[in-house]
DNA sequence: TATTGTTATACTCTATAACTATA
DNA sequence: TATAGTTATAGAGTATAACAATA
């Protein structure tokens, strides 16, 4: 086994660049963290969202989602209040604060992925997208059989 | 911008998921950390190496890769011996246990990869894997440029 | 002065589960 | 009894840099 062709290895090495290079995108020139950069993203385009949907759409757990809350109503990118049909949910806005933190964002993060997508020729990048997708669902099952 | 398709998103995910696929292999059967089993990957197959030599292959850094060579050596997986030729380096050989312990994981390893792969037309998984390192050099200049 | 490798320290992240409020 | 969300706490992992030994 060669590490350097095993694609576990490649990709998790991959996956993290990635990461440090968004990551310099909005933790170093916004102060967001991961999971408050997710939460924007997930948020943004909806009105109103309950904290629940945020939860799934994320792939963070509630504890995370409860404490970057926190801190990005604390910074007033969001506004919470109680769902008047179930007193138990809170439900989500973001400020305008919030919408134009995210809007600055948006293109630099896209502009990232472009630069990495364009390296590849067009019928590839489908592929590549695919692919992700199809192992996503492979993985899922991996993880559930340990 | 949605998350679902947005590229880093679905990339960290995914290596998210695999990576704890492969760590029910590596940590919860046989109690390795993904460094230790990186460093056991990256010996096997040379007869001695540097550290230095460990470090590139890895991908790690020097503190990680002296914190777990500390533990494997106190698992009786690897042996140190200063390099006559420079006594600044060590040299670095797997014993018999870690040759034993390589040989039960990589299997089970590469069981998961090709698991994961079979999902793929096998032109797909071809292209996947070129993607995954024109990718990887395009993050690379990302990273740099901060 | 520079390099290899180790160690100290403080910091951040994470995981489990207990807890409150509501249903 | 079950769910939404918060908080406490302990443990793991991380980053910076100081350090000893050698060159």
């Amino acid at each position: 086994m060669e590490l350097d062709n095993f694609m576990p290895y490649q990709l998790v090495l991959l996956a993290e660049s990635v990461s440090q290079s968004l990551s310099s995108v909005y933790r170093d020139r916004f102060s967001l963290s991961r999971d408050e950069w997710r939460i924007l993203a997930a948020l943004s385009g909806l009105d109103q969202a309950k904290t629940t949907t945020i939860i799934e759409r994320t792939a963070l757990d509630k504890m995370r989602v409860s404490r970057a809350l926190a801190t990005m109503m604390e910074a007033g990118l969001l506004q919470k209040e109680p769902d008047p049909d179930d007193r138990r949910n809170t439900l989500l806005k973001l400020l305008p604060a919030g919408k134009a933190l995210y809007a600055k964002i948006v293109p630099m993060a896209l502009a990232r992925e472009s630069f990495l997508l364009d390296a590849l020729p067009p019928e590839d990048q489908a592929t590549f997208k695919r692919a992700l997708k199809t192992l996503q669902d492979r993985a899922d099952q991996l993880v559930r059989q340990g």
